[in-house]
DNA sequence: TACTATACGGAACGGAGGTTCCGCTTGTCA
DNA sequence: TGACAAGCGGAACCTCCGTTCCGTATAGTA
């Protein structure tokens, strides 16, 4: 299962026209924001405040220096992780093989989710009531999920007889499972499983 | 989908020996119950105390007297929506059609879950922590999940490569799915496709 | 009807976690 | 090196919820 490279969290400090950080504040915002990848990816939207100021080595009112509330803190680093995965779907909607390339990118989205819980959690949440702007982000995702599956549909390698919203509920129990598993490659398994019950009978791999 | 018919709360008072309650209280005691399992169905673990004892018309105060904790009440109406659970498992257990039993237990538990939202989060958190109590349940339940589904597998209709922890870390996927899909014929349809998965592909249904 | 054990209501408590505030520290610049 | 804006820490605050406590009400009984 190939991993997708997540883009390095942006530390620029200042638009032009502002004023540079002080270097010491420039040195905390980036603690912080390493502090906060790991928390997430340890504790996914349960991590906190006070857990992530402790780990960078800074106050809580530092922390909110930067960014004004826990959300926007989770938001910008969810950005990080999110993008690279848009951007393999849309490389996914070149691809030839539509419902190889469909179910591959399965496969991507729950390794990743794997390795960084908080995109579990705001995946496995988006029925519920997330903020609105991860409701965007996974809202453009699902757009995508819902193109490839299209064409996927349409090659001949996905069942006709089940809707985008099916898998789009299936994905959700997904990351789930997730949080759930603490092996790896059982959810690996999982989605191998769910990937056939996606395929057409003629479709389906060799047993 | 068939349902399974839940027992009856128990309204048993005192057991043999001590002083029967009084009738306020009694009244008092059905009350809270039945306002428990409405607001368990509504919210499920995330229910409060509160809402319980305002539905019921009484203080939190009466709700304590009556369940020592949260945990305490939420168990004894749990256990009254997975004891018919177990005993349809048991029965299922002596079905003849092994595979087809299995699959159709699959369809009932997401049912119930579906009507009781509590039973869908303490599946779903099975692999968290929840109290003994409820690991219990759920242990006995997964423990009869694996045998049918070992016979299941002996009898030729459930695939060999596919082990009990992944049918349990998918039903605990599902069960995360029952709480964000607001539509429960689309939750079938997910157990469907789960079904298909795990079914031989000498024993697939027709397309 | 009067007495009392039983039961009641709901204010108050406690802990958790997000957020704010303000007195103190420090980097920067002249 | 002195002045000061920028930045810091973390105590305090707020809200939410489960839980406890105690003064008051009342069902049951003589």
């Amino acid at each position: 299962m190939s991993s997708i490279p997540v883009t390095p969290l942006s530390t620029a400090t200042h638009a032009m026209g502002e004023r540079p950080l002080r270097a010491d504040a420039q040195r905390n915002r980036e603690a912080i924001l390493a502090a906060a990848e790991a928390e997430f990816q340890a504790y996914g939207a349960d991590a906190c405040i006070d857990g992530i100021a402790e780990r960078a080595g800074v106050g809580v009112g530092t922390v909110y220096r930067n960014y004004a509330t826990k959300d926007e803190l989770m938001r910008a680093i969810m950005k990080a992780h999110v993008e690279p995965m848009l951007a393999a779907a849309r490389a996914s909607l070149e691809d030839a093989d539509a419902g190889a390339a469909f179910l591959t990118f399965l496969h991507q989205i729950a390794s990743e989710s794997c390795s960084f819980k908080a995109l579990a959690d705001t995946l496995a949440g988006a029925g519920l009531d997330i903020d609105s702007a991860k409701q965007e982000m996974v809202g453009e995702l699902m757009g995508l999920v819902r193109e490839m599956f299209a064409r996927g549909q349409a090659a001949g390698t996905l069942r006709r007889d089940v809707t985008a919203e099916d898998v789009s509920a299936l994905m959700q129990g997904l990351s789930h499972t997730v949080n759930v598993c603490e092996d790896d490659r059982q959810v690996a398994r999982c989605v191998d499983l769910i990937c056939d019950a996606l395929r057409t009978p003629q479709a389906a791999r060799p047993a």
